[in-house]
DNA sequence: ACGAGATTTCAAAAACTTCTGAAAATAACG
DNA sequence: CGTTATTTTCAGAAGTTTTTGAAATCTCGT
């Protein structure tokens, strides 16, 4: 009946370990945008040594096929987890990437393509609205309006218009050079063939 | 009745680039796990030059008063707007914090706080599961477990575990590296007064 | 201490996301 | 080819998050 607690660390011990450990993976996924269910089979499929197949996923998470189906097609589409073929096998193999620098590396890529660019073009587009350079039509708008002694108005919008335009874009400006900064610092994590990220630790070690 | 198309860039076409503003910022907001309308909330705040009161909010955004509430208490414990009181005038107003070293420095701070150290806390635990080193009770474990020949499963796990338990922890402690490394870099960048980030900026202009 | 105005709370509704399961498509083998 | 194993798709179900609005609570000024 009682488990042998002989065994120095007991396969109940291994598989708690590793539920604990996806279900925390599980949960982090979900709090970053991404969906639970697809955090977990990455997990799984980190925490295992050998590549798990559709079957053993769906048996192990308790998810039905499609979702173990869409989500390992997500995961490898974000290029975390690889398709492996076995010969003399139908199944499909999957294993994740087990360097987590190239892993990092990985989802950082992804997120610049996929949600940082996309904001800065809408960003810069939005810029384009109230560029005094661009008002090629209309009329061109000095950068520098005239005296700037401004009567503090009362509630929200309270002057005739002082210059609200400048200060929209003097923001606009300022959160569009941060953005664009952390994209530069992201591609150059990311570009740099596999050193890149140590030697940011490197770095960072550095910085006293 | 038409609009003048006289002045240089047109209160409509401002009112127009805050919407889009407020639309992207919005988006953004909701691919990394906030609430769209508090990011727009925040939007509006960090684009319009004065302070808002509640009902401005709910004017311009078109949301509840609830929702209202809610999201600007959520942006407040966030840090990255405040409450301004006026005197004479029984209304809140809210202003974002302008200077976006400080927003992002913020923004870091807490989900280093609420995201990463619970996750870290997390990890830790069921590092401990199957720590050799931790198994004061039940008998101290060879870091070799000794001849481990197990009776293969079916699929997943072809090799006759020669030692499960040490790759499971060396996969677990590379990745709680990678995400302590992280953590260690987010604290420094938090910490140092205004300058951090900046010079942040500077070493990734260095690192050609 | 009262009352008017302002804010917060929270249960229920709406909106959105994720998951399921069976049917359709695909690929492998003989 | 036809058969069979496997994967993909997708409409609807289930689950989760967000929003609403009205009631409760709070805050001041008098």
């Amino acid at each position: 009946m009682a488990r042998r607690s002989q065994r120095p660390i007991s396969d109940g011990a291994l598989r708690l370990a590793q539920d604990r450990f996806i279900a925390a993976w599980g949960q982090m996924g979900s709090t970053w945008g991404i969906s639970r269910t697809m955090a977990e089979i990455h997990a799984l499929l980190f925490i295992t040594a050998g590549p798990l197949n559709t079957d053993d996923v769906m048996l192990r998470l308790s998810v039905s096929r499609g979702n173990a189906s869409m989500s390992l097609r997500a995961l490898v589409d974000w290029g975390v987890i690889s398709r492996i073929h076995r010969r003399g096998d139908r199944k499909e193999y999957f294993q994740a990437e087990e360097d987590v620098w190239t892993m990092l590396r990985q989802i950082i890529r992804e997120r610049l393509r996929r949600e940082v660019h996309p904001v800065l073009a809408l960003l810069f587009e939005v810029r384009d609205l109230t560029d005094p350079a661009a008002a090629a039509h209309d009329k061109p708008v000095p950068l520098d309006p005239p005296a700037a002694g401004e009567p503090l108005p009362s509630t929200p919008e309270p002057a005739p218009l002082p210059n609200l335009v400048a200060e929209h874009n003097r923001r606009l400006d300022s959160l569009l050079e941060l953005i664009q900064m952390l994209d530069r610092l992201g591609e150059r994590f990311v570009g740099s063939e596999g050193r890149g990220l140590k030697l940011a630790a490197t770095l960072l070690s550095k910085v006293s």
